[in-house]
DNA sequence: CTGAAAGCGCTTACAG
DNA sequence: CTGAAAGCGCTTACAG
């Protein structure tokens, strides 16, 4: 890297002390310096190239303005535009974002944990999170700011910001039995992540209101958010539950494997078999058949979850606050009138 | 953020020196110091719960062990694995990666690089190059070591590994000639980027070959790699050459941007018209009907791209290293034989 | 094998 | 309004 001018060579340049540069550079003290000063010290910073650097001055301050995103798998579109959203917000308040990929093992993740603490990020922002999450205990034993999003966690401890995945469920299995559906399935998430227990209570919910009887036999845990797993706990379903008419897939890439199961009995969607999903991912309207699908703000979760840790970075004794953004259901042509 | 144990702290509680506590904490100057010494500072270390403090640490080594992502657009899907595989790559080596979302705009990509610098990154890895790019020219000039992915530049300053653009197109092109096309149309992606313009020549070179007549009129340009762009195309193709019996695509959001102005126009693909794609990106694979397309290693990509900005910090003589993958095609059910 | 000192590039009380 | 000094937490020549 090539030697960039730092605020001693402006000084000397300009003939006034290096904390004059500081002062006059800054926009918070920049007040204090005579005008003509600070554009004298402002032309001579352009004409040197001047960067400041923002290390040193992290190092000084004690602020890296440098946040942590942990994601289970960059990898997966679906955390993409939440990425994005948080980006969107820190960028204007100066703050950056290292994201790391943690994967699904707990040890694992506590260590990229540690490495970003490492690094002095002044918040965390976890994608991640468990009902009971280990790893948030260990950053708040750091006394890192932290926010959750997309999960959370059973305890809340800190703010996040989620989806109302209970009420988006509810929204889906509504949509099911207002088409006259009475046997409907559930391929639910893990039980211990806030959406796939949430999402599994949200359609127990509904069938109740509908005064539906609850039927273990109906519902399918699946080991992960996949369509590998959606596939699998597809056909164990089916294989269980023949009659079902209906089945409410606890999200996207799992209906998608219910899909295959489906076809793999040659059931075909939605004559036979009416298919609902969760998130709306980018693509399930292109799908065959078009996914009928509960929608939810990725970008705005990710720029809301932003904007807490901001506030909490701004006052430590902020309370968590929990926000629970409102689902839409998206209809498409998976789902169709039982007759 | 909780105080957390300095050098000092560890070395008085010891009864060392800090500089002892920081030779007998690193690997590489770990050997300086007798064996016993380096346990118990190890253990005071491990109970003070001690985490070397990165920046201070990048401050003195003028090494920030930060990289740079930009990209254009972070909440697209297509570029996920591609910084999955970089950083995977970086974590191995202790380097972390601040991903940047830097949008179009090449006066805003500009300042996202300038404040990256700011930062004091140790490279960069860009994905937005245009083929002349004047945002390389600016890491150049600030001396900062940068790899280009999945894009290049025309001339080639620095590494970079892509697929193989044009002979992507050329494979994909001549599926559609083996099934007996002739009228084969092209949607483009821009032409000032690499990806944009290589494949257009793999289109027109796969013509050629064949001893088909290059026929502009059946050449048009969309503004952008989106469905968006991808419908307003295929509507001015099908509208100014009615012949067309196939259609190669310049990437496979184009293609179902195609899809939709077939459908416009009541025609059906492939039994009307074989469309094929290119990268093969999530769910293509689940469409109606599934898209035939070009694989290309996008998480590969983006391991190369970090294994040679490593190799680059590593050696800052390193000669730039031009990285071509080989794409791969995939039949699925949007292209059909003519008859 | 270990210590003492200097310094990375900033910011910020403290003076004046 | 400006300067001089101290210090953020490390690393690393230089001594011994």
């Amino acid at each position: 890297m090539k030697r960039t001018a730092d605020l001693r060579a402006i000084a000397t340049a300009v003939g006034v002390h290096p904390s004059t540069v500081s002062r006059a550079l800054n926009p918070e003290t920049r007040h204090l310096i005579r005008p003509d000063l600070v554009e004298r010290i402002k032309l001579m910073a352009s004409d040197f190239g001047y960067r400041r650097d923002l290390l040193a001055a992290g190092l000084r301050t004690r602020r890296s303005m440098l946040i942590g995103i942990v994601v289970p798998d960059i990898a997966n579109p679906g955390f993409a535009p939440i990425i994005g959203g948080i980006e969107t917000v820190l960028a204007t308040r100066g703050y950056a974002a290292i994201v790391a990929n943690a994967g699904l093992d707990e040890a694992h993740q506590l260590e990229i944990v540690e490495r970003l603490i490492g690094r002095r990020v002044d918040g965390l922002i976890l994608a991640t999170a468990r009902r009971s999450d280990s790893v948030l205990t260990a950053c708040l034993q750091a006394g890192v700011a932290t926010v959750l999003v997309n999960r959370t966690e059973a305890d809340q401890r800190v703010s996040s910001v989620t989806s109302d995945d209970r009420l988006g469920m509810r929204i889906a299995t509504n949509h099911l039995i207002e088409l006259g559906h009475r046997r409907i399935g559930h391929v639910a998430g893990p039980a211990h992540l806030s959406t796939g227990h949430l999402r599994r209570l949200g359609f127990e919910e509904a069938l109740a209101a509908a005064r539906l009887p609850p039927r273990p036999d109906d519902i399918m845990v699946a080991t992960a958010f996949t369509r590998a797993a959606g596939l699998a706990a597809g056909r164990a379903l089916l294989e269980r539950s023949p009659y079902l008419t209906a089945v409410a897939c606890a999200n996207d890439l799992l209906a998608l494997g219910l899909y295959a199961a489906l076809k793999e009995r040659q059931l075909v969607c939605p004559r036979d078999v009416s298919v609902i999903g969760h998130n709306d991912m980018p693509l399930v309207d292109l799908v065959d058949p078009p996914l009928t699908t509960i929608a939810i703000g990725h970008g705005e979760m990710g720029e809301e979850a932003a904007t807490l840790l901001l506030a909490r970075l701004a006052d430590a004794k902020a309370p968590a606050v929990t926000l629970v953004l409102e689902p839409e259901l998206v209809v498409r042509q998976s789902t169709l009138r039982l007759r």
